[in-house]
DNA sequence: AAGTCTATTTGACGCTGTCAAAAAGTCGGC
DNA sequence: GCCGACTTTTTGACAGCGTCAAATAGACTT
């Protein structure tokens, strides 16, 4: 209820103030928990107040799939600097990831919901393709890959998630989904110069 | 407002008319529009009549997803049918496949829509992978894959769908997209053993 | 102190899924 | 040929949703 002129950094504020909560009521509840109504009563505010900060509700969520993206990145950039060799960074990449798509399945289900031409959205895409590249890129410069970092990892990425989505889909159960990650690793080392020479 | 006993076969009738109605919703105005009251409206019933056929609009949903699985594979089935070689078989099949999530794109969001343990949901996705391992058993008995054909399907179809799925989340861009379809079809051909025998 | 400008809240609308109660229709027994 | 039992369908009602217009509350300017 106040009636001043608010600053930039302001508004700002309350702008990720409401992301954060309702990026909390995706991941504790659901995404069909996240409800306007419930966010604005969560960050304190009347039930139409997050009107100020995003157009709609799509917006909002927009903005929370971003959000999204931005902690997987965090979540594979810590991961990869903790590594101290080549292999353990690309390892150490995949195994974040795996991670987050099976301990945050809220969030990294929202991420690859369909169609966000959003801006901000395809900023935290860069940004996580761009990391990924780091370690992928290491391997490339070493000789190692017979594709250019950014395809490989794009080859990758999409194994990768396809496989984890059928699987959340109940497409493959837990022990085909074991015995299909390993084979794609076997298949898709092909991307990379033959490992051990005698495949 | 009839009130008699109705036979099985009346009953599965209508519920088909529903299911229907719902498919043809989702896929025309989108996952959004297929609201449980229009879907009663276009099969000329009361808004609650849908309720003797499903406990509730999931179980509804449910029924779709599967009916869409079904679409998919009888589309798939049709242009492996047409091919007559089996490199024209394989390669129909994974077009077909492309065609359709490009083509119903709602309903093969719906597909892929989290968690559907139900058993028509099952069934629907056993189908499917009998299927896709025909031409692929065809090229293992062959002697051209160095995987079994259920587990090189698996592998496929991950990749496939994830690379869909990334450009569907508009993760990659068209021009991306292309690319990376190609450069997979590279790597992944390495399931297969040696194509031209000199890659 | 009055008036202006801005941020927030409240009221209201049409839509949704859902269920209990009412209604409508068909059939078997008399 | 009507009556009561049974089954299916419709209607009424409720809470919750996204959304917007109007009303409110608060802080600056003059």
């Amino acid at each position: 209820m106040q009636g001043r002129q608010l600053t930039r950094t302001e508004l700002d504020d309350a702008r990720r103030r409401v992301v954060e909560v309702a990026m909390a009521l995706v991941q504790e509840e659901g995404r069909e928990a996240c409800t306007l109504r419930r966010v604005a009563a969560e960050a304190e505010m009347s039930r139409s107040t997050p009107y100020s900060y995003f157009a709609d509700k799509e917006a909002l969520i927009d903005a929370v799939r971003a959000a999204a993206l931005h902690r997987l990145s965090d979540r594979c950039e810590a991961a990869v600097a903790a590594a101290d060799d080549l292999g353990g960074r690309v390892g150490a990449l995949g195994q974040a990831y795996l991670d987050f798509a099976f301990t945050q399945t809220s969030l990294y289900d929202l991420i690859f919901e369909s169609h966000s031409a959003g801006p901000e959205h395809q900023a935290a895409a860069a940004r996580y393709r761009r990391l990924a590249a780091g370690p992928l890129g290491e391997a490339e410069a070493a000789g190692m890959s017979t594709l250019p970092a950014e395809r490989l990892g794009g080859v990758l990425w999409a194994a990768t998630h396809g496989l984890i989505a059928l699987r959340r889909a109940g497409k493959v159960d837990e022990e085909s989904f074991e015995r299909l990650l390993a084979d794609m690793r076997e298949v898709l080392a092909f991307g990379f110069v033959p490992r051990s020479e005698a495949a």
